[in-house]
DNA sequence: CGACGATTTGAATAGGATCAATGGGAGTGG
DNA sequence: CCACTCCCATTGATCCTATTCAAATCGTCG
């Protein structure tokens, strides 16, 4: 593994606080790896046999049943996933697979329990990681059951403007198959929802997309930090 | 507190491996108190004071949003709530109200938080009731999203049947409409999911359902244990 | 140019929610 | 013991949101 990737991963929050030579045992036993896209990297109801990091690209969390499949989440750099089945010696919970070419780490669970065990600052982090990982999908799960489909649409794109820079532009981060998959509905559902935002001043064209009429747009979106906030 | 109580609370996975006198400690700060039905304990948007156990009765946990509102889960002797916000020193991301009268044992975030630093044992119960908690949001995330309300009602119905020992007959374990809101339905709705699925055998009578063709019902549920199983 | 995937649009349908009205105990008070 | 009330549960009718299936467009890339 390079040595600036080393250093980015060190610099996660779970990571940080971490005994110097728990980081370097870690990093002895994990493995760096290009996918392609669209390889599936894991099972659910597989062994949690790896945690794993994204160092670049794009890893899509999905999960199935009878026959259908829904999108989870999407993990960016530099973001981990499938935390909790490492943890608890359990089975994935979700599928993943590339959205992107990416550079992935792997990391035995083994060894990462076996830090938790022999360095508290880490077993810290992870609690405060593993918090986190809950509240994020409570968050999810209350923005699914709480707003339609419309309102999760002008909430997200809010957000994305606000990463942004907010100046009345934005881009979207991923094609509006994905976008649609990530806000729980059908590419069909997102172009109408769209149409719907445009008396509240959204103009799309292709991935780009200006919010002409912001105050309106937000009173559409009724935004509540308690869903949207990323910290907190 | 009774001795019969500590020994209840000494015995749950999170305290059961965890220093005496830190425990201790912790149980000193408690409060013990009775509430009456339906009182709100918590409200969503404040910061985290308590770390709640349920030692009787029952608690509801719901969040709102817009003017809506939606159970998010109901908690039961001996459960716990809210322990992810308490950890972060965050505020709560769900308000708690008794559904039935209650003793519950609230315990001071700080007294929490000093323990996982004093205690490592501690911590590691910490890490495995939150890796924990997740799953069981994620499944409930699963369970929302990739099944149809009748066919949430069909596995919540054969997972009481199968807790209460699967003899053919079953007691639902809160009143219709509170299971209503707990499988993110409308009573009206829970009304007609019952008559869906006479067909397959599902005979009610008040609260008590028998269910006299199991082979269809689990069929038609088509149940998942990375969806259904309480554990794993 | 032609092919292919992504996106949009249209029409029909399904799953749930909402509103309104009715039925059915459980508990209360006479 | 019976009538009354209230709350829960059911049923019917209608509406709304979102999905599905089908077809038309658009854009990009070889």
């Amino acid at each position: 593994m390079r040595q600036d990737e080393l250093k980015e991963i060190r610099e996660l929050d779970l990571f940080r606080s971490m005994d110097e030579s728990v980081f370097g045992d870690i990093m002895n036993a994990a493995y760096l790896q290009t996918f392609p896209s669209q390889v599936e990297l894991i099972r659910e109801g597989d062994p949690a046999d790896f945690f794993y990091v994204v160092i670049e690209g794009c890893v899509e969390l999905f999960a199935r049943s009878n026959g259908r499949e829904t999108t989870m989440a999407l993990v960016r750099p530099i973001g981990t996933f499938i935390l909790a089945a490492v943890l608890k010696e359990a089975v994935y919970l979700m599928s993943a697979r590339t959205s992107l070419r990416s550079r992935i780490v792997m990391i035995p669970s083994r060894d990462i329990r076996q830090a938790v065990s022999n360095d508290q600052e880490f077993a810290r982090s992870m609690i405060i990681e593993l918090a986190g990982c809950y509240r994020a999908v409570v968050k999810e799960h209350k923005n699914l059951k709480l707003r339609t489909a419309v309102e999760r649409l002008a909430n997200r794109l809010m957000k994305y403007h606000q990463d942004q820079g907010g100046n009345g532009s934005m881009e979207l981060p991923y094609d509006k198959k994905t976008l649609a998959a990530l806000l729980g509905m059908t590419p069909e559902n997102l172009s109408r929802a769209f149409n719907t935002l445009k008396p509240y001043g959204v103009v799309v064209k292709g991935t780009r997309i200006d919010l002409t009429d912001l105050e309106s747009l937000a009173t559409l979106a009724k935004s509540n930090r308690l869903i949207d906030d990323r910290n907190t």
